[in-house]
DNA sequence: TCTGGGGTCCTAGGACCC
DNA sequence: TCTGGGGTCCTAGGACCC
């Protein structure tokens, strides 16, 4: 645990319609004008990602579907999404918040918190936030807003308060001000469902949540009631962490297509496409995987994953592909497939994997040794018969685990392998 | 005319072992 | 003949966020 000192204070940095801003700040032209990210219709990725302000005071909000939002919209421009430009304007922006501190912590490509406890200025912390912000405007051309706060929760939901272009603070003195009145549902970590569930708790507002039974909460909302009553009442003590961004657990690829899928030699070709990019994605971050997890989306959009885990990490396209073809052929119910995708997860680093890989193969290689001179030893006692009726023993064992799905550890199934080979 | 793609965290049940 | 309780691993699914 990192030493977390009394009284820190976190800013929450959040890039206003940040897509959207990074296009109007690459061409100026469309300054002013109603603008949403949005994928291709044609290809069923209409869905809107992010709008400038102006669609939005016509109605425009996000993963609404672009033929809606222009209902809406009359004169709404729709662009493509330029991951590439977004990665290198989220890079720059972040370089920008380090020259204050270290203790950035990117949470996605748009927003960060960065504890500027020990910053020491002439301006103060809320000139600070106004010189970040300007900077941002300036030099970017990024709107953005700041929250204030002595902590995580505090300085997020204050920087939803005031958008775009608005610094807030939120002490926790202030939170039954400016806290409490909201519907519980506009907390961060409060989405519909677990809002549904709280109304029936008789739980309208975030200071109905704070208020509420503690041990009530639990019964009905397990340790996820428990942080958010706390966070109600505004305490978070999780530390703002710049290497929380290295800690990625998964890499995965996923695909809706044009029409949906039912030929399997087009699903293959999909699932090798999809091996590949979460292959290079993988390499790229030098990682493995050591569990392979497939999704398929029914044209109904009803929602399967499969997992299967390894018996050793992978990062080979042809491997993440046959994991995966393996899980799809297993499961598929022959309907039509309107979505797949492919998530490498329990992520090695490469490194790692190779000392692993080394000491398995010593491992392997010690049990061949002590397996030839058990197999000498027995054919010095007992001839070549003795040998025959162990194989037979050790087949149907080996089959019978084979029955449990594979069931037995890596090094067990090994085991047997190189018995098999050793005798 | 519906509803993308990238993630994280948590829960729950069954298998298995002791 | 009958049968506990704890712990770990694996798998599937759900909720949430940007």
């Amino acid at each position: 645990m990192k030493n977390i000192q009394k009284h820190r204070i976190v800013f929450h940095v959040d890039m206003n319609s940040f897509y959207a801003s990074v296009e109007v700040a690459h061409n100026p032209e469309l300054k002013g004008k109603p603008l949403a990210i949005a994928g291709n219709e044609e290809e069923r990725k209409g869905i809107v990602v992010t709008s400038s302000y102006e669609a939005r005071k016509k109605g425009v909000k996000t993963t609404m579907p672009v033929w809606q939002a222009k209902k809406l919209c009359p004169g709404l421009i729709v662009m493509r999404p330029d991951f590439d430009r977004y990665r290198k304007a989220s890079l720059q922006l972040f370089e920008l918040l380090n020259e204050y501190t270290p203790l950035v912590e990117p949470v996605s490509i748009d927003e960060g918190y960065m504890d500027v406890t020990d910053y020491k200025g002439p301006k103060g912390y809320v000139g600070l936030a106004h010189e970040i912000q300007a900077r941002l405007k300036d030099q970017f051309g990024l709107p953005s807003s700041i929250g204030i706060a002595p902590n995580k929760f505090l300085a997020k939901m204050a920087s939803d308060m005031k958008k775009p272009m608005g610094i807030t603070v939120l002490r926790k003195r202030e939170i039954k001000e400016k806290l409490w009145p909201l519907k519980v549902g506009e907390m961060h970590g409060i989405g519909s469902k677990t809002e549904q569930k709280m109304n029936k708790l008789g739980i309208y507002t975030i200071g109905d949540l704070a208020t509420s039974d503690r041990k009530q909460l639990e019964l009905g909302l397990g340790v996820n009631g428990i942080r958010l009553f706390d966070r109600a009442n505004g305490n978070d003590n999780r530390p703002v962490d710049p290497e929380a961004i290295n800690e990625f657990k998964s890499v995965g690829n996923s695909t809706t297509f044009p029409e949906d899928l039912t030929d399997s030699e087009e699903i293959k070709t999909a699932l090798t496409n999809l091996a590949d990019s979460v292959m290079r994605r993988m390499g790229r971050k030098e990682v493995l995987a050591s569990n392979i997890q497939l999704t398929i989306r029914y044209s109904d959009r009803k929602t399967v994953t499969r997992s299967r885990k390894l018996s050793n990490p992978i990062d080979h396209g042809k491997d993440i592909f046959n994991a995966a073809y393996y899980l799809f052929q297993k499961h598929w119910t022959g309907e039509p497939v309107r979505l797949l995708g492919i998530t490498g997860f329990e992520l090695v680093e490469k490194q790692e994997a190779l000392i692993q890989l080394d000491l398995f193969s010593f491992e392997k290689e010690e049990k061949n040794d002590r397996l030839h001179s058990v197999v000498n030893q027995l054919r010095d006692r007992f001839g070549e018969s003795a040998l025959l009726r162990g194989n037979q023993a050790r087949e149907s064992r080996s089959n019978r685990l084979r029955d449990k799905k594979h069931r037995g550890t890596s090094l067990e199934k090994d085991f047997l392998r190189n018995k098999d080979k050793g005798s």
